[in-house]
DNA sequence: CACCACCTACTAACTTGTTAGTAGACAGTA
DNA sequence: TACTGTCTACTAACAAGTTAGTAGGTGGTG
């Protein structure tokens, strides 16, 4: 399943990921920039029209919910990301990532124990 | 530095840096979507007024190269997505591609040689 | 009951991204 | 010299993204 988000859909996505299904209200207060109450809205049904969200309808208040897993969009960014700006190898990427001073030792210990569990099974 | 490229971008900026400085024409043909040649012009000078690539005047024709490293789009790329998608953490978001048999075994032993010459630096 | 707060629906305005057409300059060729 | 092809500059048109205002409904409170 192909995924993309724009960075504010991304950002209404987050906060429905963490706290579950929410009120408009809700979802607003969450989120790190102001916006207008309308404006949350708005994006909530460009999301619902896009179907990663969906919505109850509580009395006269709708609960949204997203309705694709958090694991999905990921995987749908990095293959996009990957495709875009490292020639579709996921191992660029990595490589780019482990050799660019941005983790720490303890980090690097996880991720070689990552590695060992992970003995690779496809060639993508 | 922060670059941001839109995805018609990135295809421009990924002949750019593959091919070096060319013309317009050049460009074109070497993009896997075929586009008018004005579309192609259009999208470098979009480029040219976001500081990405310059041009040199060779006669009557422009020459066009990029002002902006590989690397630095990458890097701006990934800590975009990093931020957007996986709470800011690059662990989490190596994590997900190692785990996500994404990977051969060569490459999965490649990825722990790296992993074993970088220690670690900071801890981002 | 009247008012206030809050809710959804609809509309709108502006920006950015994407694509391409038209116009006009110019160089080479028949 | 006139034509043809190629080049840049300018304009345009539509889609998508972003933000928010207005209208109208409803539930509770004084």
């Amino acid at each position: 399943m192909k995924i993309s988000l724009t960075d504010r859909e991304a950002d209404l996505m987050q906060v429905l990921w963490d706290h579950g299904p929410s009120l408009v209200s809700e979802v607003r207060i969450r989120l790190a920039d102001p916006l207008a109450y309308t404006t949350v809205l708005t994006v909530l049904r460009i999301l619902e029209s896009k179907g990663y969200v969906g919505h109850t309808e509580e009395g006269r208040v709708h609960r949204y919910f997203t309705t694709v897993e958090q694991q999905t969009a990921r995987k749908s960014a990095l293959r996009h990301l990957t495709d875009k700006l490292f020639e579709g190898s996921s191992e660029l990427l990595m490589t780019h990532l482990v050799s660019d001073q941005k983790l720490s030792a303890e980090q690097v210990q996880r991720l070689r124990k990552i590695l060992g569990a992970q003995r690779g099974r496809s060639k993508r």
